[in-house]
DNA sequence: TATTGTTATACTCTATAACTATA
DNA sequence: TATAGTTATAGAGTATAACAATA
């Protein structure tokens, strides 16, 4: 059995990997990871403050801010003020913005579905889904 | 159970907040996350050429040079012209630069081995354990 | 011509510091 | 004073294009 440290080692390898693929990933045009991520949580959530969002994706306020500006740039979102709370800024998904979650969706996850069901069993895939909720376990705050 | 869409979102978000951490895991001074990769392949391999660790850190030649760039500012590495073939170059590990990569290897891998210990039950580390040669099928060329 | 490597340039992602507006 | 958000700036990581030197 692997030690701690090597399976550790290995683990900090393929994530760098796997991160740098999907970044590759990143067709032309269509919204970059950032701003997927946002637009994904804007069609969970609904209507949220820049606040909420930087909370939910663990960066910070101002990293937040930069990647709602290219988000309304490209009219993929709007920035309208909070009714009572005018510090507040509510961001909304615009339809061109559900439009290009729906395209980048289907675009960014094809090459890591076909991968996953090409490449691994169905029983090593199970065993990849179990890991999942422990990697997410680790990331928790 | 979940779809191989749901698993894929959820590796994909794991992914990059692990990767987002390790970064954050740069000690100041310390080496950078791509040099410190460098520098466990020439501690490995002993002395290669920028291409060969391009090729092994699956990135275009011309982000190695840069990378090279830093660690040979730093004095981690040298750079010395092949003996016979005076198109490629040599790169070798100093000794500073061995000293630098045992103290990175320590730093960084510190947080993911404590949360991996801490958070996880030994049947779940074995889980986890179970999923890496599994990404790393994956990611693989 | 092909190979090895570099320089120049640009983009994504994220951070810290400093600021404005509102509560 | 505290909170919400933004602007300015910088650094890591990577890419493509264009080039020089050598084979």
């Amino acid at each position: 059995m692997p030690t701690v440290t090597e399976t550790v080692s290995r683990l900090r390898r393929v994530v760098r990997l796997l991160n740098r693929r999907a970044q590759a990933d990143t067709g032309a045009g269509s919204p970059t990871r950032s701003q997927q991520a946002v637009l994904a949580w804007l069609d969970e959530r609904g209507t949220v403050t820049p606040t909420t969002l930087a909370t939910l994706e663990q960066v910070r306020p101002q990293s937040m801010s930069q990647t709602l500006d290219g988000l309304e740039r490209s009219a993929l979102i709007t920035r309208t003020a909070h009714p009572s709370d005018r510090r507040q800024v509510l961001i909304s998904l615009t339809s061109s913005g559900r439009t290009a979650l729906e395209r980048g969706r289907r675009l960014r996850q094809e090459w890591l579905e076909n991968a996953m069901t090409n490449r691994l069993s169905p029983p090593e895939q199970r065993v990849l889904a179990a890991a999942i909720p422990l990697l997410e376990r680790i990331v928790e705050d």
